[in-house]
DNA sequence: TTCCAATAGATGCAGAAATCATCTATTTCG
DNA sequence: CGAAATAGATGATTTCTGCATCTATTGGAA
């Protein structure tokens, strides 16, 4: 299970939205909570999707340098990112949907 | 989006526990009613799945040649089978919710 | 002051998987 | 006869994943 099944992106979009604004590296601690499924997602994963999303123009990022510490390349949604997202729950809303209608059907035909 | 993420495999399973034996090309027409997304699932992801899932031992097979036509590599589930196909079902129901979860705070963030 | 751990971002590469086209063969039907 | 439907499958290219590895900055322990 790689990281399009993960669902890397669309929790990434959610917790930009909800932070306001994020790195790469503060958003890995976070990323597991929100996380869909208890699979870790590693750092280069999250990482190149950043940088994938920047390159759709669903984020948009700047060095920030004057805190302690190594650069930060720190991110923000932009207002086609907030669309992508609500795209998003709607993939996922059917989805889900879609699933528990299967589920159900499964059980219903292993109980008989 | 590739096959893993199209959920074919539980789908395939599912069918052929309905069906209680099938061969690939009677499984692609019903394929795309009990799939999870409506992405296309093509004959060739169906064919390799159905060899992946006999060399696991999810599904046996054997040839039908008594019926009228080319040869039907005719499949059922074996035990081992009916319980992966269990398996699938615990893992949609929680990635089913993990997902609602996510839907429902997606969009309550979003309305803010 | 020296050196390790933590922070921060990123890439290289082998192997796995997906995509798309293409191939073979059998049978039915106009 | 020849086209279309049935049936199973593979080859090749591209893309993605997983894991290891790399650079650099800073704080703090020894």
């Amino acid at each position: 299970m790689g990281n399009v099944y993960r669902f890397v992106e669309p929790v990434v979009l959610l917790l930009l939205k909800k932070k306001g604004r994020s790195y790469g590296y503060d958003l890995s601690s976070d990323l597991q909570d929100f996380a869909l499924t208890d699979a870790e997602i590693e750092r280069a994963a999250l990482y190149r999707t950043l940088r994938q999303l920047e390159g759709n123009g669903n984020v948009r990022s700047e060095w920030e340098t004057d805190k302690a510490g190594p650069a930060r390349r720190v991110y923000r949604l932009t207002a086609k990112g907030e669309r992508h997202l609500e795209e998003w729950a709607t993939v996922l809303d059917n989805l889900s949907k879609s699933m528990a209608r299967f589920v159900k059907d499964t059980r219903a035909t292993l109980r008989k």
